[in-house]
DNA sequence: TTGCGGCTTGGACCATAGTCCAAGGTCAAC
DNA sequence: GTTGACCTTGGACTATGGTCCAAGCCGCAA
């Protein structure tokens, strides 16, 4: 019975054992093996795993696509252009929320420079830009 | 008894019934006026509401922050400086977020060029990347 | 053998911004 | 006088990624 228990294994990759459990429900790992006793044992495949999911993360995926990028790999009929698709979704996705978010700095830029700060909030061009009735509102 | 009920309410603003419900219990909206059967009344400072409310969410304000920015506007003593504040932190914030963002589809982008598309995942060089020990993990 | 830390489980809870539902009251039209 | 559209309430549920908790084993050391 080689392995090691999910407190030792946690903080080998950095994260809680709650997280660890979470990520068992929510299929990114396998059920791992047992001790007699019930605990959990983890072993270097396991420890791979999880940085690969930490990894991934950091790289913008939501644990849902992690688990189909996962099963991709571990698939023995996929294709490079598979994982390539998934990765070209979340470029995408990266690109529309960066010029969602130049477009918000952007009008509050200006709306920051206009700003009288001594001013009672009356004077406040902030706040009359989202009182007045123009410029649309958006499906956030 | 003058106003409009919830339906043509939510209808003139362009949401749903319940979210101006939900806007109540939050506290964005004040506790409307009632017919005799306790139908909720609207008028024209919820429609003006409801807009601020809108448009801030545009400008990538919480419903919290909006709230903050709504108790500003209303409070005698409130500067314009203050809501300066609120609206350099969401800048402060945007920008924070397109460098992560810039990050991440730089390096996805770059991950993606090297993709040999015909080839089985198993020649993959994003999950390669994915499963190489290297390369920090982050806190999403 | 007692104590302490670590492990087990199921389930509740956090924030965000709603959405949906059931059971029932109201109102205008036909 | 009944249909159908609208309104009321409280509460549950959605997705996301965990976090926390209680009650109860397990294992090792003093």
């Amino acid at each position: 019975m080689t392995g090691i228990t999910i407190g030792a294994f946690a903080k080998a990759v950095g994260v809680r054992t709650d997280t660890i459990r979470y990520y068992e429900r929510d299929g990114l790992l396998p059920p791992p093996a047992r001790t007699a006793a019930g605990y959990r044992l983890y072993d270097d495949s396991d420890l791979e795993r999880v940085r690969f999911i930490r990894k991934a993360q950091g790289l913008g995926f939501t644990l849902s696509e992690i688990a189909a990028l996962l099963a991709l790999r571990a698939s023995d009929t996929a294709r490079a252009a598979d994982v390539l698709d998934v990765t070209e979704r979340k470029i995408a996705e990266s690109i529309a929320r960066i010029s969602e978010l130049s477009r918000i700095s952007a009008a509050l830029k200006q709306l920051a420079e206009q700003c009288p700060v001594e001013a009672p909030v009356t004077d406040c061009p902030i706040l009359a830009h989202l009182a007045n009735t123009s410029t649309a509102p958006s499906k956030v």
